[in-house]
DNA sequence: CGCAGCCTTGACAAATGTCAACAAACGTGG
DNA sequence: CCACGTTTGTTGACATTTGTCAAGGCTGCG
């Protein structure tokens, strides 16, 4: 593993505090491979033999079920993903893709439990990650269960732009069909969400979203920092 | 607190591990009171001051956006509930209220950090309460997004049934407006649900729900660990 | 007994999904 | 660089699912 590599993942939340000889020992199990496009990284069912880090590139994390299936969420670098099934040695409940060419590094699972219970600092970092993880989950699912579809795809560009610096004017880094399976809808009703945000002053050209009246679309999606606040 | 319901606490997976000094010195902080039914006992974004541990009764976690209402979960004795904002020390994303007459233990948040930081073995125990925590709510989130409300009512009632020892008749203790909102519907809705369930052998009288023809509704509902298992 | 809250039902409306057709964007191999 | 085929996005027509409103029955409790 390239130095620079290293020493950005030891940057990490998750791994900054720990002892250097713990990291070192984690590291040296570990192994960084270069996957292209499109590739499944994991499957959910599957026993969860290795922690994974996105260096570069992102990952889709979806799930299936009666031939119906359904993104839940991007990983993107640097961070870690399934970190709840390493922890707990349980299947992975999520399927896990790479969107583009991709660089992860593999953790060895029984490695992560093993220095877990000898560095108290990595403990305490994987306790915060995990809360952060859980915290996640519920406001996403708040955002399913209190909102329309056209209101979560208000509250989404809201959280984008605000990601994306605050202008008005900015770049979807997602495919729509992928939008419309992370917000629990079909493409096509994701077409006409779109429309649906026109009279609150929101145009799309191509995968450029520009949001010509703030205050209308803010009066219409009313964010809440309980459900789309990324910190908290 | 009474001696028994000390020793019951103390049997938590939670804190079944931790110290003896590091336990008595939690309880020490913390106190025991008894609520009345329908009190609201936290109420979303407020400052997660205490843990809060159901003894007795049952409470359940709801959250609220723009005049709507949805019940997230429901607590029943002896567990936990909002440990993540305690963990995080961040404002709670759900608001919580007691179903019946209810016993609560409040452990002072500061007081968890301090000996979560002092007592591995009780980080420990929390990663795991946290791990878990965490896989739940994924579960819950792929029923919602992957199924009809159909499907989410049969593998409901397949799963309580499994809870309540697998006899093919058993009482539903849910107030069927909460089910419904747990389930994520209205009502009116899971009132037809019921009778959409008929077809596969799914009686109704009350609260008793009599499961007829067992494959019938589980070619149906097709369960699924992924989605539907308590413990993985 | 009478009130209040829950459950059910019917009629209707709104939201969302499905299917089909076509246009636009993309990538590949010539 | 272009031609081609594949995928993605859009649109329309329609079906299904889900929600809303209103009314009435049932139950439990003072």
């Amino acid at each position: 593993m390239p130095d620079s590599e290293y020493r950005d993942i030891r940057k990490l939340d998750l791994f900054a505090q720990m002892a250097d000889d713990n990291f070192t020992s984690l590291m040296r199990g570990a192994y960084v491979q270069n996957f292209p496009a499109q590739i499944e990284l994991i499957t959910e069912g599957e026993p969860s033999d290795f922690l994974h880090i996105v260096i570069s590139g992102s990952v889709d994390l979806f799930s299936a079920w009666n031939g119906r299936d359904t993104s839940m969420a991007t990983v993107r670098p640097i961070s870690t993903f399934i970190l709840a099934a390493t922890i707990k040695d349980a299947p992975y409940l999520m399927s896990a893709r790479t969107l583009e060419k991709s660089r992860i590094a593999l953790i060895p699972s029984q490695d992560v439990r093993a220095i877990f219970d000898a560095d108290s600092n990595f403990a305490r970092a994987i306790v915060t990650e995990l809360a952060q993880c859980y915290r996640s989950v519920i406001k996403a699912q708040k955002d399913l269960k209190l909102r329309t579809s056209l209101e979560r795809l208000a509250n989404y560009l809201l959280r984008q732009q605000r990601h994306a610096g605050g202008r008005a004017a900015f770049e979807l880094n997602f495919e729509k069909r992928r939008l419309a399976s992370v917000l629990g809808m079909t493409p096509e009703n994701l077409s006409r969400a779109f429309k649906g945000l026109q009279p609150y002053g929101v145009t799309v050209t191509g995968t450029r979203i520009s949001i010509d009246n703030q205050a209308d679309l803010e009066r219409f999606a009313k964010p809440n920092p309980l459900i789309d606040d990324f910190s908290t």
